[in-house]
Parts: C-alpha cells; structure tokens; sequence
DNA sequence: CAGCGATCATGACAAATGTCACGGCAAAGT
DNA sequence: ACTTTGCCGTGACATTTGTCATGATCGCTG
C-alpha cells in the first residue's frame, strides 16, 4: 500500500486528485495541506510515501517543499504536479531533491502510474518536457541581472529598485538592458514576465 | 439522475474532478471536452443537464461558452468554475446566462451541492464573492480606454496601438494615463495586468 | 605575469512613456 | 435654449526607461 500526501492550495481540485487516486487498489491517501510550509510535518505524521507538491502554494513554493522534505523527511518522495511546463521548473524540482515532475494537461489514467514509479525509486519526467528543459539550459541571467528583474516584478520602478539595492539608477537600467538583450523582451516588465516563466528568478 | 458535463483544459484535473463527482449517486458525467468550442455540441450529443466550465480554456473560454450554451442548447444550465475568484467574472458569467459561479478554492465536498442546485434551477455563487462584485462594481473604464488596454495586453508598444487603431500617438497615451489613474496602477503594463484581473477586457 | 573574458558599475545620450491643458462633440439635465 | 457632464482626440512638455561607450575588478589560462 502505498501512502500519498496531496499538497495543492486549491481544495476542489486536491479533493478531486484525493477520490481519483483512491480509486486505485494500491494507493491510499493519508494526508492533505494547502500550504507548502505545513508539507514536512504532514508527512513526517501520516509517515507518507510520497508526496503530490503543487508548485503554486502559499507559504512555500512546491520546489521549496520538495527541497524542506529532503532534508527533514527523506524517506518520502516527492513527485512535482504544476498547471504550466515551465522548462525551468523541471531542473529546479529535480535539483531540489523531487523524484518527479507532471503537468497537469497529462490524461488522469497516468497519474496512479507516475505515483507507483515514483514510489518504486523511478524518476518520472514528461519526455517532452525534459527534452524542452535541456535545451532551454540554466538560466542565461547574471546575478545582479536577476536581482534587479526580482525587484522589478515586485512592482518597483528602476529608481525604487536602485535604492533598495545600494545601486545608481544608470547601473539598475544596464542590468536590465541586458537582461531585456537576454530573454528577447521589449522592456523590463516583459522580461521580468519572461523570466519568471523560465523559472529564472527562483534559483 | 443528473447528467453532467465537464469543460476544463486540463486533462488531470478534469479526470479528477469526474471521479470525485462520479461517487455521487445522483451525478453523472455523461461528457468532457478540454476546448471551450466544443462545449455546445457536447452538450447537445450527450443531453447535458449541467455543464461545469472553467473559465481559462483554448478555443473559448468559459463565460464565452456559458453564453454559447445558452443561446444554442439552453436546456442545460451552466456552473462556472474557476481558480481565481475575479470581481468582474461572477458579473459576466451571469450576464453571459450561468447559473452558478464556484472557485476551485471551496471544499471538494461542496461541488456536488452546488451542482444539484443549479439543476434544480436555483441560482449559486459564493456569497462572499459576489459581495465583492457587487462593491467593485462594472468596468470603470471608457470603451476606448478598453481598447487601448485589450490591444497592449497583446504586447504592443503605443506607437503601434495608434497604429492599430487610427489614433495619433498623443491619443493613445492620454487613454493610457486615464486607465493608469482608473486602475491606481503605475505604468501601462500594470493597467492592462490590473483591468485583466477584474475582467474588464472580455466585454 | 600578461592577456582574456565576464560581470559590475557609471554617466551621457536617445527613445519611450506618462501628464497636462485644451477644444470638439453628443447626451442628459435645468 | 443654455448649461453641465463625460468621452474622445490632439499636441506640448516632463519624466521615465532603454542603449551605448567606457572603465574597474576578478577569475581563469596560456
């Protein structure tokens, strides 16, 4: 029998993932959170298997939780689940720790199997997606460059953003040119979109 | 017998929520489709009586479809289900003729609820939802602000949008600086974000 | 060590974006 | 009929944003 915690900050569709994989004969759920942060203590008491991470949560991300329960909870897995493929994503979860990485586009019926792998010491990634991450390569960003794009997606105006970082204003917009240069956007709120769909602004 | 169908893009989540539904006695999924364009004939191949449409879908989306169902195959009511509860989509679901609005946010277990009542004809939202949409109130902006708005969400600059439009540059920069006031937002990009939200670009 | 390349930092300049005051126009109010 | 109100369109102006040339620093390599 193998024991799942569901972490997904969307309760209908937690429930959901909960009754269709407890279709199964061999998988049981043992344990729900909405929240990344509650993940390692969950799982440490319903002593879980494996664990379904949603990357959008609150409290911490799924990459975040799958790396927290490496080091506090190891003897359970993590499988990754997220809406979008974001290349960068993939070589995040799989760097921090996770066993494997599914979109939710994949039909249902794969899902019990992804969990069985995961659970047996297989790694899961979609092929595509993999293939897709690899060629995507880490990202091209420099440190301060992803610095100053962290900052602009939080709202702040190049002025603002050179303040907080003890920067002149002329240096903040030459990180940005430059990174502008590097995800082929049009200006800094669209390489700032850019890269944090690359999952460039995590790491 | 209540037979159901379900539109959501996503394969994993759709199959979920089929099998949480399936458990009921009284429910039945008769249907799915993952485009919003196809609601309409499935509905009308499987004799719906109620269609549960999220609101992101290729094709068209779940308001869209909402008003497609009820012009083409009104005897099947529509639930709209969505992940973020946007002021503006409980408005325009209804006035799109839905007949209920749920976030994916609510307990799994309310669903099927939910459902049963908008068969029965009854109406369903949120109450704490469409208190908010009730306070936020219509679209605050002007037709052409609208526009202007809807055409640099596309990822134009104002050049090319007076271009689009036929307007001068100066014209376009001023509908700009209104939606920008209107929105409390600090530049073009964060208006259009911002008017996307509430859903005031879909009318 | 000298040379090379990458990153960081800066200011000058150019281009874009945002604000403002103005006039025309049509619908609603007095 | 006259005023008020709101939206549309426009150009002048100020501010912000993006690009470029330049120099400093650091690690690596022949």
């Amino acid at each position: 029998m193998i024991r799942l915690l569901l972490a997904d900050d969307q309760a209908l569709v937690r429930g959901a993932i909960a009754s269709l994989l407890d279709l199964e004969d061999d998988l049981e759920v043992v344990a729900q959170v909405g929240r990344g942060d509650e993940v390692v203590e969950a799982a440490r008491a319903a002593q879980a298997d494996v664990a379904l991470l949603d990357v959008e949560m609150p409290g911490l991300d799924g990459i975040g939780a799958a790396r927290a329960l490496r080091a506090g909870f190891p003897s359970c897995r993590a499988l990754v689940v997220t809406t979008f493929g974001r290349p960068g994503y993939v070589r995040l979860a799989l760097e921090a720790g996770a066993s494997g990485f599914v979109v939710k586009d994949t039909p249902s019926g794969q899902l019990a199997d992804a969990v069985r792998r995961v659970a047996a010491g297989q790694r899961v990634v979609d092929p595509a997606l993999a293939a897709e991450s690899l060629a995507a390569g880490p990202s091209p960003l420099s440190a301060r460059e992803t610095d100053v794009l962290v900052a602009v997606r939080q709202g702040n105006s190049s002025a603002e953003v050179a303040a907080q970082l003890h920067l002149s204003e002329g240096t903040v917009r030459n990180h940005l040119s430059a990174a502008i240069g590097k995800t082929d956007a049009r200006n800094a709120s669209e390489a700032a979109r850019i890269a944090a769909e690359n999952g460039w602004l995590l790491a």
